[in-house]
DNA sequence: TTATTGGGCGTACAGTTGTACGCCAATTTA
DNA sequence: TAAATTGGCGTACAACTGTACGCCCAATAA
């Protein structure tokens, strides 16, 4: 790769690293400016242009990317579950370590997921669509569960862990704790319920 | 109540109504500039300060607003349940019918829930709070379920019936009836598998 | 070597925003 | 009746926004 094209794409993640970095719980991704984004990267308003088109296209990336880093990170944490343990508990684990390193990536997989871009919640809806997925098969493998009753206990389990990440963002550490195994309780909650109805459904 | 005090309510009225009326899929309350809203109220911008502080004292004003209609809502359906039937099947139906009647209430609640504003998360926070509180109660007296379960249990109900709510304002009304459909599976779900926890606990 | 491309910049402009200030007229109070 | 209060308005201003346009110059292509 040229030099040039090697500059160009510094620049690219000095914006996008920009962005992610101005998001916090009390600033949201659509509430950032192109200026205030192009300030921070430390480059003219004007030149933001050479790299996306606009806000949304930026935004549309880091949601792309946001989502890609999550699935990654939950994937490693799937491994270290096989060498045996409470799938559950250590998925939950997983997903608060990963929140805790990550705040920025979920709050804005969280914000636009009930944003008004279309678009943007079609992203996320994207992204959380993998996780329903990967789920599925999981429990329909391990569990021998029915292929529609799989997919309705992931999105459940799914729903249930997104949300709690939301409230655990603005929690300090002890209460993360509580929170997990809250949480934690839930999902069995969940797993115990689905067996209990695919049962019913096979005796019948 | 004097002339005066009674326009002064009708105006103060019309903003909030105005503020309302200009949340949809495309715009959040956040994204409503004061002066659009008072445009849309058919007063002078300036006029807005004799009612509201600010934006943030109107879309407070909204939250609790919404909130309470919510609650009296879901609590005649609730008188509906005890007519006989599933209790859950009618709650999620109540949900659904709320939620096609009054939108935009349940758009502020939904997406300030995760916004940038520490004071609006509170207040929604406080009216899921409310939800949640009487669940739990209702479940520890009909299902003699444990406090501590039965608060853990009433939070997942929630969660999960938000969460569908969130969805179906993008739906139409045919996805919205499969939505339900999955939504009763996941409450069962839950309610069944802290049925089984709960008998874990006594026969221990 | 010369010509082309393209990332970055500065200037400029029109639009929108929140809000300070002062006035008016009608209701309310004294 | 006279005085005080108050909801509503118009004007004004500084801050900020997105983005069109044209220039520059270093990397690349011919």
């Amino acid at each position: 790769m040229g030099v040039r094209a090697l500059q160009k794409e510094k620049t690219r993640r000095a914006l996008v690293d920009a962005a992610f970095n101005q998001l916090s719980a009390e600033r949201s991704f659509s509430s950032l400016s192109l200026r205030e984004v192009a300030r921070e990267a430390g480059i003219a308003p004007t030149s933001f242009y050479r790299h996306f088109k606009d806000m949304n296209e930026l935004g549309l990336t880091m949601v792309d990317e946001g989502g890609l880093t999550l699935r990654q990170m939950m994937r490693k944490g799937r491994q270290r579950a096989e060498a045996g343990g409470s799938v559950i508990r250590i998925s939950v684990d997983t997903f608060v370590e990963v929140l805790e390193s990550n705040p920025n990536v979920f709050r804005i997989l969280l914000h636009e997921r009930s944003g008004t871009s279309a678009a943007f919640r079609a992203a996320v809806a994207r992204e959380i669509e993998h996780f329903i997925s990967e789920l599925s098969h999981y429990t329909e493998a391990t569990a021998g569960r029915t292929p529609m009753l799989a997919r309705v206990q992931a999105e459940a389990l799914v729903t249930l862990v997104f949300n709690a990440g939301a409230s655990a963002l603005d929690m300090k550490r002890a209460d993360r704790k509580v929170l997990a195994d809250h949480l934690v309780l839930q999902l069995r909650m969940v797993a115990k319920g689905a067996e209990a109805l695919q049962h019913k459904v096979e005796t019948k």
